[in-house]
DNA sequence: TATCATGTCCAAACCACAAACCTAG
DNA sequence: TACTAGGTTTGTGGTTTGGACATGA
């Protein structure tokens, strides 16, 4: 068949590890056994939907996303990922939390992949639509930079609503409370919010929009810029078309990536303050999750695409992958004034200890510029 | 090669209390 | 419906702690 080790690309001149056999000019994202062929998309799609009976004999698969250069071999539930035995015996093994990740055997791609009728190539990897939570959501949040993609992804989005999902009570708000499940889901969409913090929040913002939890808590960046609101609107727009997320579980942490801001040991310069007064806009406050909802931000919004075009995956993945490199765990400050006055209390070995007399009398003799600006409860923008 | 001691790193826990939030009346 | 009072919950930062890991004897 095709010459495999000629086609090994160089991360030198390509950031694809490996090229397509037939083209040579593009990114291998497909397997084909019976040819033991890297093809593209594009070739793949050239070469066996031109053959029907070739389309339905030749068993394919996805390439591994993790290296791109051997075939997958099972498909993490959690990472929404198609992995080889390789990739999947390394990250699965990093650490307890990995391994719990649920994984299935990958499945060949039947048929075309292409045009208005294609099978969700996802699906028909093995992996149900309600299942992919993690990286769809990913995809999603990613969305939220680019407006045009944005917009596109708001259109797959909506083509994936499950109609039985709609219009159900309990789940009309766009969320299912089934309150099992794996935390794979939830450490994933950490992970991916943790890029710029904004994407999370909003998610969560719109599902408290929806929850009800109504005006809150003075919160959170708040910096009203386009795609913000895009996507805010975007949020919204899919909360209001009854769009099914999936809830999964629990338990926060892991991976060793901080759960929302409260675990990275900084100095309070290094952080983003938002000041209180910035809670203007009720749609946009984050309200402070209650117990009875901590569930609802630990299980991430998904949305599933069922006609999710192997280019459009593709390039996802790009973008996915490329965020993950320039992620920041920056600490948000959602409260500046607690930040103010918890840098004024008294310590006793680093902990808050009871404020004395003494410690009252001075304040009131020195009092900080934060408190003679407002007291403790607002605090000016930094 | 296996075991133990030592050093380093880092996430989690701890504390008090103002402010935000919730609920009942 | 709007308001109030009282109870509950959250978030904040510096230090300590303890587990994981690496290194050397």
């Amino acid at each position: 068949m095709l010459d495999q080790s000629s086609t090994l690309c160089l991360k030198s001149s390509t950031t694809w590890a490996r090229v397509c056999d037939t083209c040579r000019s593009a990114p291998c994202t497909i397997y084909c056994r019976p040819d033991a062929a890297y093809l593209c998309t594009a070739c793949d799609a050239r070469i066996h939907a031109a053959n029907k009976l070739q389309s339905s004999q030749h068993e394919r698969v996805w390439v591994c996303e993790a290296c791109e250069q051997a075939p997958a071999a099972f498909i993490c539930k959690a990472d929404a990922a198609s992995l080889c035995t390789t990739c999947d015996a390394d990250i699965h093994s990093a650490n307890p939390l990995a391994r719990r990740h649920h994984r299935v055997p990958v499945m060949p791609i039947p048929g075309a992949l292409y045009g208005p009728q294609a099978t969700d190539p996802r699906s028909v990897m093995g992996l149900g639509v309600e299942s992919e939570s993690g990286f769809l959501s990913h995809e999603a949040e990613d969305a939220i930079d680019d407006e045009d993609e944005d917009e596109a992804a708001s259109w797959l989005l909506f083509d994936a609503l499950p109609k039985n999902s709609q219009n159900q009570s309990g789940k009309e708000n766009g969320f299912l409370f089934n309150g099992e499940g794996g935390d794979d889901e939830y450490l994933e969409f950490m992970e991916f919010g943790n890029d710029d913090q904004a994407p999370q929040q909003q998610c969560y913002k719109a599902a408290e929009k929806m929850y009800g939890g109504g005006d809150a808590d003075s919160v959170v960046p708040v910096q009203k810029n386009h795609h913000q609101f895009h996507h805010q609107d975007f949020q919204h727009q899919k909360f209001q078309l009854g769009m099914e997320y999936h809830e999964t579980s629990h338990a926060a942490g892991g991976y060793g990536y901080p759960p929302l801001s409260h675990s990275v040991s900084m100095s309070s310069l290094e952080v983003g303050v938002v000041p209180d007064s910035t809670r203007t806009d009720a749609s946009l406050s984050h309200p402070r999750p209650s117990k009875g909802t901590i569930d609802l931000f630990s299980n991430p919004p998904v949305q599933v695409p069922t006609q999710l075009n192997p280019m459009d995956r593709e390039a996802r993945v790009l973008r996915y992958r490329e965020k993950k490199k320039t992620r920041k765990f920056e600490k948000t400050i959602r409260y500046a004034s607690r930040k103010a006055y918890a840098e004024t209390r008294p310590r006793i070995k680093g902990r808050f200890a009871k404020r004395t007399n003494a410690d009252v009398d001075v304040d009131q003799m020195f009092p900080t510029n934060h408190m003679v600006q407002g007291g403790y409860g607002i605090v000016p923008s930094f």
